[in-house]
DNA sequence: GTTAGGG
DNA sequence: CCCTAAC
């Protein structure tokens, strides 16, 4: 079956046709990309000051810089995503990594970037027990018929994602000392279920990705089903999970190996909230003592060579007071993540104030010198200097659904259950959720992993409480997926894939090259190749997006010409067969 | 269940 | 990414 597209593309690829022939398809687009510069305005800077030791080492050189000044021109805000985990697991503190973006900072601003990490540059750090899963390696112009079964993909080697970040803790919840306004009978009853949110997001594109070092086995709740159909309709369908066995094909599990992103994780609730705010929001710095050896720290601008009268600190982790939160059921993952960002930005900028502590003493006078204080390079005793954010007012931040006016695009995916509690419920469901997640190691230390307690005051027209009735509102649970940009990585693992197989393949190129990402489909690598294909034959400037590589494009067209002609010359051998041998044809039916 | 293509 | 027709 040839239809006339066939020939139409060949013609582009050959030039024969202008590059925007085709209007339907661009029109087409539009609703998409209006969607993407929504989302993008919408993403809020967190960039919580966290562990820059470029801006939190003091260059200034003086130590009559007073603590207020130092407090005020060290609040920076970094490219850096926020770390999440819970307050009561005073856990390891994470290793300063991310301690790049010096050209990314903002003072008390809002800069455009989501929750997640992602550290473009050669960042060299110290985040012990993940290892860059990248690699080299150019791709071959296309060669059909030359691929080898062991041929990996290469990925750009670019732009690093870290997943170390800043302590952030965002405890959302019912706070001690303050009534949570909450609405819906659910709320009043206290529904505390927590959300954690991993804050890799996804509708970061990746090129490069790192992964636990060790990959220790993480259980899986759903077992593997056998029949990879039902599995693949069930992962198409809903948040279902499937345990990866081991592959013993290179290119199997090239793309799990590469990207795993998921947009939440939840965990179980506890119920502890600190008491002590302060003690909550606390930095954890540590005194670098003056001295002109650079320190262990690796990476562009962060090493420490000190002058003489300079005092060098760093932040080891950040942690945000008590939020809270108001969203409805049906929001979307993105729309909760902006809501954080906007509160914790919020917070940041007007809601506290920075109080020192050095060796758990208050330094209330901000007019003292650091040296007065105590803050000096001769100190030795200064391992406990302490920063904490401290409320302005008594009362948490509270915010609400819509906070900045923005309409949701997009919904909450939903459980098979089609309640969010379902979601929310129990580390138990961890692997349904998020399946094959290389991230999701509950042996992993709690620095590495970024968690966000969030507990959701219930607001929404569909109570949490409400499990029972869910076969009325099962169909309605079927929600649009959420978007999830190709990244680069996964564009090349596809042109590769396609380049083998042939267009026309959809299932043997997922099972090849998609086997583990459960949450592409056949169609949507088909849909993705569409795409690419008309974003290889537009200009660049017309290109949306992450940038694909140009050599990746070539081998798109490349590949999508060849396997057009590829098509069309079947297409003839069938004609020219049903031709010549119209009695066969007929001899055969009527055997039969 | 897959594939192809419009939306 | 969704939907649907066609196979």
């Amino acid at each position: 079956m040839v239809s006339h597209k066939c020939v139409e593309q060949v013609g582009y690829k050959d030039s024969l046709l202008p590059p925007n022939a085709r209007a339907p398809r661009s029109a087409r687009r539009r609703s998409i990309e209006k969607t993407v510069v929504s989302e993008d305005d919408n993403m809020f800077a967190i960039d919580l000051l966290a562990t820059v030791a470029g801006h939190l080492s003091f260059e200034s050189g003086s130590s009559l810089m007073s603590v207020d000044k130092l407090i005020e021109d060290h609040r920076v805000v970094t490219q850096n995503s926020v770390k999440m985990e819970f307050p009561e697991e005073d856990t390891p503190l994470m290793p300063p990594v991310a301690l790049l973006s010096q050209d990314n900072s903002y003072q008390g601003s809002l800069s455009p970037c989501g929750f997640s990490s992602v550290i473009n540059g050669k960042v060299e750090d110290e985040a012990e027990g993940f290892s860059y899963s990248g690699g080299g390696g150019g791709s071959d112009a296309f060669q059909v018929g030359n691929f080898s079964e062991d041929v990996k993909p290469g990925i750009d080697g670019e732009a690093v994602v870290l997943d170390a970040r800043p302590n952030v803790v965002v405890s959302l919840g019912s706070s001690s000392r303050t009534e949570v306004p909450s609405i819906g009978n659910c709320a009043s009853h206290g529904v505390r279920d927590d959300v954690n949110l991993f804050s890799r997001d996804d509708d970061e594109n990746f090129s490069g990705y790192i992964r636990p070092r060790v990959t220790k086995n993480s259980p899986r709740t759903v077992p593997r089903i056998g029949d990879r159909r039902i599995r693949k309709i069930l992962a198409s369908r809903h948040w279902k999970g499937s345990s990866r066995h081991a592959d013993t094909k290179p290119w199997r599990n090239y793309y799990s190996q590469h990207q795993k992103s998921y947009p939440i994780k939840k965990r179980k609730y506890f119920d502890h909230i600190s008491d002590s705010m302060t003690d909550d929001y606390r930095l954890r710095t540590k005194m670098h003592r003056g001295s002109r050896k650079v320190s262990s720290m690796k990476g562009h601008g962060t090493s420490f060579v000190s002058s003489d009268s300079h005092v060098k600190l760093r932040i080891k982790s950040f942690r945000v007071p008590e939020l809270f939160i108001e969203i409805p059921e049906d929001a979307t993952v993105g729309s909760l993540k902006r809501m954080v960002m906007e509160a914790v930005s919020t917070l940041l900028s007007d809601g506290h104030r920075v109080g020192l502590m050095v060796q758990g003493k208050k330094v209330r006078d901000d007019n003292k010198t650091l040296h007065q204080t105590g803050i000096s390079q001769d100190n030795t005793q200064l391992d406990s200097l302490d920063f904490s954010l401290e409320p302005s007012s008594e009362l948490p931040q509270l915010l609400t659904s819509h906070p900045s006016g923005h309409a949701y695009e997009e919904v909450l995916p939903v459980c098979e259950t089609a309640t969010l509690d379902n979601v929310l419920g129990s580390d138990h469901h961890d692997a349904a959720l998020f399946p094959s997640d290389p991230l999701d190691n509950n042996n992993m230390t709690e620095d590495s992993k970024a968690m966000f307690p969030v507990v959701l005051t219930e607001l929404s027209p569909r109570p949490l409480c409400r499990t029972s009735k869910k076969s009325e509102q099962q169909q309605q649970a079927a929600q649009r997926r959420i978007r999830r940009p190709f990244s680069v990585t996964e564009v090349e693992a596809l042109v590769q894939a396609v380049e083998k197989l042939g267009t026309g393949r959809w299932r043997d190129v997922k099972v090849r090259a998609f086997e583990d990402a459960d949450h592409r489909t056949y169609v949507d690598l088909k849909d993705k190749w569409k795409t690419l294909v008309h974003t290889a034959k537009i200009s660049p400037q017309q290109r949306r997006g992450e940038p694909v590589p140009q050599e990746l494009l070539d081998r798109v067209l490349n590949a999508h010409g060849y396997w057009t002609q590829q098509q069309m010359q079947l297409q003839q051998n069938v004609d020219k067969q049903q031709q010549e041998t119209p009695p066969q044809i007929e001899d055969t039916l009527l055997l039969n």
